[in-house]
DNA sequence: TATGAAAACTTGCAAGC
DNA sequence: GCTTGCAAGTTTTCATA
């Protein structure tokens, strides 16, 4: 489906993970290719669905957002799960949402302004349907945030996957 | 520090959250301004620290990565807070760890390849000078993941902390 | 799938308001 | 701090290997 990436590909994907707004003509000089054809491996990433976008990293703090938590939320997912996904999708401070096993079926990302407003945010979703209790973690500090995928790591990522595919042909040919 | 951001900072930080690629003639447009001003702008942001850098959302599971989790550490943070840091800084497969209140003393997102590979890694960190415990959660899904930041919701947060800044100076005006 | 060359567009710089 | 205009650089497109 997503052809075949080759060590160019990755070199791509690593270069644009550390700097999103690199030029085509400097990346081109990186991989050791010309600019058209650098400029069509990538659009070819952006239709296999790989390359999902572009983003900006900002300073949360200083816009203002003085508070960033964790929230584990345990969600009577079977009956509730479809009105909880349209509640998080609507609020704007949930940064992330993931669905996770352990304690509490779900892990919230937030974002808010001040104790005043989490407090508000933590009664508005502890009043969905669905939702049994909420546990939340304040984040103190930021140690790491990388958006760094190596190309090394990610080709023994694949190579093991390519074994498994050769592996799964061979059995499948008997 | 920051000087003033005004309507046009949180459009441009607004859009970019949106397209990190975006033209600066785009952008241009949308925020009503020539280009050599919105260039300007897009500078001072990234000099005053509030744009951090720019980056490429990816689809980790295509690379690989089948594996995301979320590992709760509990660390002797006194004294064996720095080589801790050494350890999170240099191994690829946390992509964030952050310092919390509950639970364990810190967060780490984990992305790795099966779960071999995550096996590995949690004996590894457990051998870490000062780790006391840790407690995973697998992610099974990923259902939201947002970097827009939009320009009403900074300029409440900002607005409201002019308020409070003006109303400090009124006090030590006395 | 890669390249080179031309056209179209984008950006950076300077001068002036 | 904004704009216009020009020069330099960048990206896209297309024909070709």
């Amino acid at each position: 489906m997503s052809g075949h990436l080759d060590l160019i590909d990755l070199k791509i994907i690593e270069s644009m993970g550390e700097n999103g707004r690199i030029r085509l003509s400097e990346l081109a000089e990186v991989v050791g290719l010309s600019i058209p054809s650098v400029s069509e491996r990538l659009d070819k990433l952006q239709k296999n669905g790989i390359v999902k976008g572009f983003t900006m990293d900002v300073d949360e703090r200083q816009l203002g957002f003085d508070i960033q938590a964790f929230v584990r939320v345990r969600v009577d997912s079977s009956k509730h799960y479809k009105s909880f996904m349209e509640h998080v999708m609507k609020e704007d401070e949930i940064m992330e949402c993931y669905s996770v096993t352990g304690e509490g079926s779900h892990i919230l990302r937030v974002m808010t302004h001040n104790t005043g407003s989490l407090e508000k945010f933590l009664s508005r979703i502890q009043s969905w349907p669905g939702v049994m209790s909420t546990n939340t973690s304040f984040v103190l500090s930021q140690l790491k945030k990388t958006r760094k995928i190596g190309a090394d790591i990610i080709r023994n990522n694949l190579q093991d996957r390519q074994v498994l595919i050769t592996y799964d042909e061979k059995k499948s040919r008997k």
